[in-house]
DNA sequence: GGTGAAAGCACCGAGTT
DNA sequence: AACTCGGTGCTTTCACC
């Protein structure tokens, strides 16, 4: 888990790549007066010392009906289910992501669904998981997802300075 | 906002597609026994319809040095000034995303930092904003993302169902 | 660690069925 | 809508710096 050493041009590549992973490396190239040879064994380094784990497609979820976001903090009868219920979550393919935590919650994760009632039907599946004592529900109105560029550049300063 | 007709070869497209968008529609093509010209034509389509809104890499922040994941919901002195905290909460780089909550908590977001000592900071930046009356602190001990590929195919069933 | 050129493919539009 | 096909341009490798 130690840092990588990225320099000003793997950052530069990052920069390019991260809101369009199909930007053609000849581009890059151009922009960054390197050859795209150098682009694409750069890449390879990043993604060999695993700081690309891979691309994926963003989707609009609410073009595909799916527009209900909400977050459910799980409180556990005793905290050593928690492995165990943390598997049974992340069966649930509405579940996007789940943490373990510290606070008011022992578990809390984040569900997309298609409306009220298909929401209501996936969190009674993670309020009948064996070991959940309690669930607590806050649903999204308005989601506001931030730039990654802003966090990479704030990241890559913080490196360099 | 309407539901978007995809059938089956879109959703084996979006399939191949969702975890590596760098996967050739050559290779799709193949797969899928139909011609690149088609895959290309109905990937163009999707992007169009703006189901596929783009795609991004997908990074490893531990590695990065930026292992530390938080909630905080934030309880707001008026509801008026929603829209005003969340544009603030938008400027700084280390809230990864934002929404506008039902429930406790008027705004909740996630934060993505170094360590505890930087978490602090960003906290404390939260709870300088004007209108922010109190903010509660939820630290991630361990993230579990889910499958978006289980996800696609519960959407993909229901829709043809 | 970078280059530039060359070979191999992929992309993508035009024309056809 | 899907196919084929060809021009264009991208990727990837390699000998060399």
């Amino acid at each position: 888990m130690a840092k990588f050493k990225l320099d000003d041009t793997d950052h530069k590549i990052l920069d390019m790549l991260i809101d369009n992973t199909r930007t053609p490396f000849t581009d890059i190239a151009k922009k960054l007066l390197i050859s795209a040879g150098t682009v694409h064994v750069r890449v390879k380094k990043m993604e060999e010392a695993g700081i690309i784990t891979g691309s994926s497609l963003s989707l609009d979820y609410k073009k595909l009906g799916y527009a209900f976001i909400a977050y459910v903090g799980i409180y556990l009868e005793k905290t050593s289910q928690t492995q165990f219920v943390l598997n049974r979550i992340n069966e649930i393919p509405y579940v996007t992501v789940a943490h373990v935590t510290t606070g008011k919650f022992n578990l809390f994760c984040k569900i997309r669904a298609k409306d009220t009632d298909h929401a209501k039907n996936v969190i009674f599946q993670l309020d009948d998981i064996d070991g959940v004592y309690r669930t607590e529900t806050m649903i999204s109105l308005e989601e506001s997802l931030n730039d990654k560029k802003r966090l990479m550049k704030s990241i890559f300063d913080e490196m360099t300075s």
